[in-house]
DNA sequence: CTGAAAGCGCTTACAG
DNA sequence: CTGAAAGCGCTTACAG
């Protein structure tokens, strides 16, 4: 692979000369510029971004990690965080930690090593995130994408999932429901209060918060499944129930149709954000419009701003989301029996 | 943020010994090797890998480019790639081309210019693959994966488009259909010979095969959208269809339902790969399991074994294919009356 | 075992 | 404009 001093060699120019030519920053004569780029050609000479990231403190790479990429909507954040990446010259290096701690500990500091720019981050459901504040403090900005770290003060940008779960909880109390579940991921991550507004939601109806329908586990179908199960096992069970993401609602079909009951008739259901695939599903999926494009976007968007300012003053993003009604919620059936209870 | 040089200063020794208590591979007195150890934790030093894939040129850095996060298989391939990745202590520089030959030209670009240990690839749909072979040429590994590039012998992983194909067509055969469609993607693109084939099992069963039922195009959801009115505005529209992926299949059944038509009863439908979501679909999806973990796991693990010896033989692996059924290609139900038309 | 030194391929003041 | 040279932070023969 040639280097630049090959190339200064054929093009009998001092290597100064070409990192000129290449860079543009300091002007060159017509003439040589032309015979270096003229060798440039000939040789297929493609600079070494490793020693030129060694020499200018800067590899132009971000470190993306995310916790599930199971979660189709996944995708849709990283083709967001991409686009960002792309106009402004960076790569995403990509990682899944499937919620697992340790595997974050470890990437994030494999990340260091590479001296990454910048790290956007999912982060792993967990109550410790010393490694993430020493990143920061390291000099490492991380901006916090679909949760909010706890007592870090990082930047981040969420869906304003408060307003998602009330209006969620509305929409099924207006179809008269009153014993309402929810799946919820890990509660040492603050999702904007979901939980908090569900409750408190359910309260402004008069309805009582009823903590046994409220499940806490996992992100990931078979976790939907296992709580569905759990949900369903219960003496007075929902009448209607929220999952905190698409592959949970997923999972909490599946629960329900071992369980011979159907949704929305024996159960109505809404998920946290809508896939592609929602519109297609049976009964297709009400849910709340997941603005994961964008979280991705302006989650680069934000890094990218404090790589170019450190000082400048954190930030917290939150994006509307709103409700897409479809079948699974029942909205456009009458209720039945089992709504009249007391 | 420290260097091995402050390392080096604190603990009193060379900073050759810090590099090889790091390394570990020249041994170090057990006394120098605690101090030095020591002074890494307090200072929280993180190697500068940069400086050190500089030196001994090896960025521990693979590059994956995949022509399409819209298309959900595409994760599990990410997946199975990682997984092969991490245990081998390599990390993924992830992209999306959409498809578009400009993009992954640059990509290539930049992944050379970071030197990149090697490349996975999902081609984009073009019949020019200059750039490919001149990143193999300056000796960068590439494996292919999904897609075979004709006329390049790379290293590639593919499913047996040949055998889903097959089975595919023999399925919809056997339950009475004649008139078959294929929704494919870029015919430039050696995909295993899965139009070959479909064409050729046709021809087993004395099926005059239909260029007028068959349309190449691109592989998202409008693909299918678009082809699949296209296909349904034919004078003699077809009775089953087989689609490239799942993306296509929901593309075809938006169509369909925009052109009042309903699935299975008045058109059977195929999926090439078989997405999370297939079995909740309405109707649900008769599917080839696509083996895209595998593909991305075994892609990876081929690339390691050539970066390793890049001398080895060029290999071909081809995984098996199976078809899963379901409803939508109405196994279950009996055929309606378009299926006795000549 | 340990240290001093060269070198990986760039960029960037600094002289001219 | 152009070139010679120092230096980014490591690794690795080479002496001792």
């Amino acid at each position: 692979m040639a280097t630049i001093k090959e190339v200064a060699k054929r093009a009998r120019v001092s290597v100064g000369t070409v990192s000129n030519v290449l860079s543009g920053g300091v002007p060159v004569s017509k003439r040589l510029r032309e015979r270096v780029l003229e060798v440039i050609q000939q040789l297929d000479y493609h600079p070494n971004q490793i020693a030129r990231s060694l020499k200018i403190r800067q590899t132009n790479l971000i470190g993306l990690i995310v916790n599930d990429t199971r979660n189709p909507v996944i995708f849709d954040l990283l083709r967001g965080a991409e686009e960002a990446a792309w106009r402004a010259n960076y790569m995403l290096i990509v990682f899944d930690t499937g919620d697992k701690t340790e595997r974050e500990r470890h990437f994030v500091s494999a990340l260091r090593s590479r001296r990454v720019d910048g790290m956007l981050l999912i982060a792993a459901g967990s109550s410790n995130h010393d490694h993430i504040a020493a990143a920061e403090e390291s000099g490492i900005p991380v901006v916090c994408l679909e949760r909010e770290l706890s007592g870090l003060n990082l930047d981040c940008v969420v869906a304003d999932a408060s307003s998602a779960a009330r209006q969620c909880v509305n929409h099924l109390v207006s179809l008269g429901h009153r014993r309402i579940g929810l799946l919820d991921g890990d509660p040492n991550l603050e999702t904007g209060g979901r939980h908090m507004s569900f409750r408190q939601t359910l309260e402004e109806h008069n309805i009582p918060y009823d903590r046994a329908l409220v499940i806490h586990r996992g992100l990931r179908l078979e976790d939907g499944f296992e709580a569905g199960l759990e949900l369903l096992s219960r003496e007075q069970r929902p009448t209607a129930v929220l999952a905190a993401n698409s592959l949970l609602a997923l999972g909490f079909l599946n629960a329900m149709k071992k369980s011979g009951l159907t949704c929305p008739e024996d159960i109505a259901l809404i998920a946290f954000d809508d896939p592609i695939f929602a519109e297609m599903l049976h009964p297709s999926l009400t849910a709340i419009a997941h603005p994961a494009f964008e979280i991705g976007n302006q989650g680069m968007e934000l890094l990218l701003k404090r790589i170019v300012d450190p000082g400048q003053r954190r930030s917290k993003i939150v994006l509307g989301s709103k409700l897409v009604i479809r079948e699974s919620s029942g909205s456009s059936r009458t209720r039945h029996a089992s709504e009249s209870r007391p």
